[in-house]
DNA sequence: CTTGACCCTGGAATCCATTCCAGGGTTTAG
DNA sequence: CTAAACCCTGGAATGGATTCCAGGGTCAAG
């Protein structure tokens, strides 16, 4: 068995717990947001359970639109217990700030989305023909969202092609 | 003046009213998001004013998670005539379901930075006292997110640093 | 002792949207 | 004629997160 013993985890077992891979973990130890784990004598990292929190609180983030670099400037000062300095406590809440004003944006797009989406499928459903239902034209037009500012100031995102870690 | 007469746009005109750079503009139009326009006899790009909303659809689009690509497949099947259904349909289901994920995470971090904040003005507010070291760490945990695989079928994303176009 | 499943390292590669670059045209105003 | 402000092109670069790679250890089971 590998059940690594007592308290402590292995990076595969973090990495599987955590949903990651071994790559991502050794990739946020080196930018700083997840702190460099005890090490067996074997050169083995051996992680305290508390990192699995860590990792998912780094995930969530980073969902959010936190970049690795400011969350490591944000999760030092935490770390260290002290009050941060004023820029630290500025990021953040400048983050926080953001993070509200994308819930509401996020919000908006849902509903228009899911607007849309019952939209199709009722053409879908009477018209078996190929019709030229307007779908993405709803989502166009229906929003008149005052602040939707989009592009000066946008944000653009990417999903990640993201194949599995792969055995070999 | 430059004002471009009657119904017709010019690259820098469309970008500015669309709030993107002409830049991005012809890399829309490589990426096929964007149907290449009428030239003019001197081989300026001439829009026809549609394009203005079609650029917007491909920004809100970005901003909902869709990829260049995707969207490229999308537009150009239902250019041609067809209903993009089944496709679509799916792609946009996926989507909703990613954002709705997104709208958690965005929560909890919320939730986790207004403490992390609210704590660190606590600290700050009192400072000259003794500051006991580090006992805040018990925010970090209160989602457990069960189905939470945010890897395997993840979305990373990074908000660009977008500097404004630029005179040179 | 060999195999297979882990773990280690640092640097290179990939993906995506966007921007930058170099070298060249056109048009309009002075 | 010259400057300024547009427009064109294709290819290279950027930034961020993540993954891949090559070369090499560790360790338990058979």
């Amino acid at each position: 068995m590998k059940t690594t013993t007592e308290t402590s985890l292995r990076s595969g077992e973090l990495a599987r717990l955590a949903g990651v891979s071994t790559d991502t973990l050794r990739h946020y130890e080196r930018k700083g947001v997840l702190t460099a784990p005890r090490r067996a004598r074997n050169g083995y990292r051996e992680y305290p359970p508390e990192s699995l929190e860590r990792v998912r609180l780094v995930r969530r983030a980073l969902a959010v639109g936190f970049t690795l670099d400011e969350l490591a400037q944000i999760l030092k000062e935490r770390e260290r217990g002290r009050a941060p300095c004023r820029q630290v406590r500025a990021l953040a809440a400048a983050k926080l700030t953001e993070i509200e004003t994308r819930l509401d944006e996020m919000k908006a797009v849902r509903a228009e989305l899911k607007a849309t989406l019952a939209d199709w499928d009722v053409r879908l459903a009477r018209n078996k023909e190929g019709q030229r239902a307007g779908l993405l034209e709803s989502l166009s037009s229906k929003s008149s969202r005052k602040g939707a500012k989009l592009p000066p100031g946008n944000l653009s995102w990417s999903r990640k092609k993201q194949r599995r870690p792969q055995s070999k």
